[in-house]
Formats: C-alpha cells, sequence, structure tokens
RNA sequence: GGGGAGAUUCCAGAGUGGCCAAAUGGGACGGACUGUAACUCCGUUAGCGUAAGCUUUCGAAGGUUCGAAUCCUUCUCUCCCCA
C-alpha cells in the first residue's frame, strides 16, 4: 500500500482537522518515531447505547485501528460520579461506582460492534483525576482563563441568554484535556460538538511541555427525525444493538433530505459506491429505493446479509404492500396475556393488554382516533366486544404494532 | 452581604380566588394522502371509570377560604442589579 492511501482513507468525512495538517503532521512523526498513534476516544458512562451517530466516529477509529495505531478509550467514570447537569438546572443524580462499572461494560461490549475491543486499551479518567489533590487541581486550572472557557458556544449561548451555568461545568474540559496530557494522546477524535473540549487537551499538553495532540472532529449526524444532533434524549437515533427491522425501518423515516449525509457517513459503500448512488438521486431516482439500499447496507453491518434481507422483505411486505392477508403478525397467545375469560373481552381491555405500557386513556383516544383495526376493519367503540374464543384475530394498533391472537 | 424579578402541564409561554386538567405556539402521537419521506388537511395530547364522575398536577411544605396555579408564611432553586 502507499503511502498516499491511508491518509485519503482517514481524511474522508473528516469535518474539521486542527491544526489544518495535524494528519500528515501526526502520520509523519509516527514514521519517524517508528511508533504507532495513540488515539483518544472519550466517553461519558451516563447513558449507555451507542447509536449510529457514534458509529461515525468509531468507524474512522476502526480505518486507525486498522493501520495498527493504538486506540484509548476513555471511560469518564470521574466526571460521572460527580453528575453533570448540563444545559438543565436539575443536575443529574451522580451514579454509582456499581452502575458505572456496568454502563462501561455495556458500553465496550456495543463497542466491538465495530472496534478490536482487545485491541483497544480502556482507561478509566478516575486513576488520575480521583487522586488531584487542590495544589495539583489549582496548578491545572491556572493554565486556562475564563476568556478562553467562555468561548465555548454552549456556555457562551448559556450565558447570554440567562441560563445557569455551574462551576464545577466550567472545569470539565479542564479534566476532559488532562485525560490527553496522561495518556500522550497524539490524536484526540470526536464529534465536532466536541472541538472545544478536544482543543483544550492540546492547549493542556503544551502547558506541560509534551507535544499538543491533534483533533479531529467528525461531523455530527442528524436525528432520524431530521434534527440538529441523533442523540438519546431527543429519541431519534438509531442504535447499533437496535433489531434488523427495526433499525431498517427507522432508517426507512428518515427525511429525504438527509439521505445524502447518511450515505456518507453511516454506510460502508465504497467511495465509487457512494457517488453513483448519489448520481442516482441527483438524476431523479425516487430517494426511497436509495434509501432501502442505505437501509440495507446498515443492517448489514451491524447483523448479517440475511438479516438485511429479511429486514428489508419484512419492510415491504408490512408496509409497502398493502395487502391485509400478506402482513406478518405477532402472534400472541390469551393464555401469555393472562385473558381467562375470554367471553366478554372488551378493545379497550385487549389493547391494554397487548400494549401494557401505554395508559387505558391514551388507548382509548387511539381507538377513538381509528387506529385500531380488527382483522382488517377500523374499529372506533372502546367498547365493544371481541371475539376470542375460537378463531385466531389480528390486531394492528397504529402504524406499527401488529398482533395475532391465537386461543 | 443588600435590593429586585422569577419557578406553570414534554418544551416555550398565557393565566393573578370559582367558567382551569389550565389559552396559544412548538413537539409528539393518531387519522386522510403517501414512499413508515416531505407537503397539506383533520384530530388527540394527566390518570382511572361504559358513563355520570372521581383522583393527581401549576418549585416544596404549611396556612387563609365554602373554594387556591392564583392570597399569606417558611423553605429550595434560578436570573438581574448594587456592594
Amino acid at each position: 500500500m502507499n503511502a498516499a492511501e491511508p491518509l485519503t482513507v482517514l481524511k474522508e468525512n473528516v469535518e474539521i482537522f486542527l491544526p489544518d495538517n495535524a494528519l500528515e503532521e501526526k502520520l509523519g512523526l509516527a514514521q519517524k518515531e517508528n511508533r504507532k498513534l495513540i488515539i483518544k476516544l472519550g466517553f461519558d458512562p451516563t447513558a449507555p447505547d451507542l447509536h449510529l451517530g457514534h458509529a461515525v466516529v468509531l468507524k474512522k477509529l476502526r480505518q486507525f485501528q486498522n493501520l495498527g495505531h493504538t486506540i484509548v478509550i476513555i471511560i469518564g467514570d470521574f466526571t460521572a460520579r460527580i453528575g453533570d447537569p448540563t444545559g438543565k438546572n436539575k443536575s443529574r443524580p451522580p451514579l454509582s461506582a456499581e452502575q458505572v462499572q456496568i454502563n462501561a461494560q455495556t458500553y465496550v461490549n456495543q463497542l466491538s460492534k465495530i472496534l478490536d475491543v482487545n485491541r483497544c486499551e480502556i482507561r478509566y479518567n478516575s486513576e488520575w483525576l480521583g487522586s488531584m489533590d487542590m495544589t495539583e487541581t489549582i496548578k491545572l486550572l491556572s493554565q486556562v482563563t475564563l476568556a478562553q472557557i467562555m468561548q465555548r458556544t454552549d456556555f457562551n449561548n448559556r450565558f447570554s441568554t440567562g441560563l445557569p451555568i455551574s462551576l464545577h461545568e466550567l472545569v470539565y474540559p479542564l479534566l476532559q484535556g488532562q485525560d490527553s496530557v496522561m495518556i500522550h494522546a497524539d490524536i484526540e477524535m470526536g464529534g465536532t460538538d466536541q472541538l472545544f473540549n478536544c482543543s483544550m487537551g492540546r492547549q493542556l499538553q503544551e502547558g506541560q511541555d509534551l507535544p499538543g495532540q491533534a483533533v479531529l472532529c467528525m461531523p455530527l449526524l442528524k436525528g432520524i427525525d431530521g434534527s440538529a444532533k441523533m442523540s438519546k434524549s431527543e429519541g431519534n437515533i438509531v442504535g447499533l444493538t437496535d433489531a434488523p427491522h427495526e433499525m431498517f425501518g427507522k432508517i426507512m423515516s428518515i427525511p429525504d433530505a438527509l439521505l445524502p449525509d447518511y450515505l456518507h457517513l453511516v454506510t460502508d459503500f465504497t467511495p465509487e459506491g457512494k457517488q453513483g448512488l448519489l448520481q442516482q438521486l441527483n438524476q431523479g431516482e425516487n430517494p426511497m429505493a436509495i434509501k432501502k439500499q442505505v437501509g440495507f447496507n446498515v443492517v448489514q453491518q451491524y447483523h448479517s446479509a440475511e438479516d438485511a434481507q429479511q429486514a428489508q422483505e419484512f419492510f415491504q411486505n408490512q408496509f409497502q404492500n398493502k395487502k391485509f392477508e400478506e402482513k406478518e403478525f405477532t402472534s400472541v397467545s390469551l393464555a401469555a396475556l393472562g385473558i381467562d375469560q375470554p367471553e366478554n373481552l372488551r378493545l379497550l381491555d385487549l389493547c391494554k393488554e397487548l400494549k401494557i405500557e401505554e395508559s387505558r386513556s391514551n388507548l382509548k383516544r387511539l381507538i377513538e382516533a381509528g387506529s385500531v383495526t380488527i382483522n382488517g376493519t377500523k374499529v372506533t367503540d372502546s367498547q365493544s366486544p371481541v371475539e376470542v374464543g375460537k378463531e385466531p384475530v389480528k390486531v394492528r394498533i397504529g402504524k406499527r404494532a401488529f398482533f395475532e391472537l391465537v386461543p
């Protein structure tokens, strides 16, 4: 492989290089010193659900890993234990040590879908942050000015709109930066929203007479609802552990405008392949067709080609094909629902059994709004009786819930 | 440390003694249309009840009142101004 080739691969999709020639510089350094680079990625072990947004960064790390570089995953257990109230005035309850442990393990399991975790180094930042005394802490703090901290967009916005900022939040970027100092990171990766924090690491390293890390930021993947950022709290994620047909369905539901982003960032088509699909799109191909290919590709990455095939067929049959008879219903037995008197079963009660998590009031509304069908027929009276004793009964609630009741 | 403003349902934001489960907008959900896209239109948006109705909710706890999101007291939190 010639020297230029990895560089092209590594640069693909990266949105920000700090400094501009960061990557070339670090790769050159590695070659000159005949060593592998140390590449850092930090995680906050709060909500342990990785999604396609994380995958954008992880895939890039995988490329580095394939070239033999060392990936260091920092689990931010120290910061998580303090509790990060970012953005809200309800401060998040600090996580217990056990919970952090569990979350971290979940993370590592999910990371293994993309990275070779056996070749990753995993460090907990409590290892060094937990033992810093006041003298060291003050020394760390003295390296940064308030004006620098306030440049961070998030702080700036909150400050100017009069939202609260706790002092410990101001310190967060420094703690994260300290991680870079401790592990001698050559490169820190993150989403573009991490630019500030990552560059803080660079500054702190230089303050300690260490070579400053390069910062590579990947674009933020937009959520499936088209909002600015895919995040768990927005409920707009495609989880790496989502079931195949769920993953496929979620991809199909993204707004058309997002398709090029998804094509570039979450698929593993070759650059030529991506270009080709993009061209088809521009030439007026139905975006749905392209979306299917993206969906297929994604499911294939996290599950298998067979799963992807099945997911696509399921989707087509379930949602595109209008024929009621051909749809798939999840089979549920009366016994499993705990229905022992099938004679006087009302529709509302049945729906409640099928969708335990919904309130009866809400289900009643859904029925009245015409979103429930029995054997393909709309039923809008929540009190109407349902005969479930003899024949199987097919119930659909809303767009996605399909059940078949068997006696 | 002193003074002022504020905390409302998922969010923003009305409401200043009964007509308030609380306007309006956003979001979300559902329906029609469709490609589980977008656009548009319509509906719903605390819980329980077949229903009448009942229960919980307006930062927290007490109090006044036949009746409180609204008045009083204390507390918690936030923002602003002055020192």
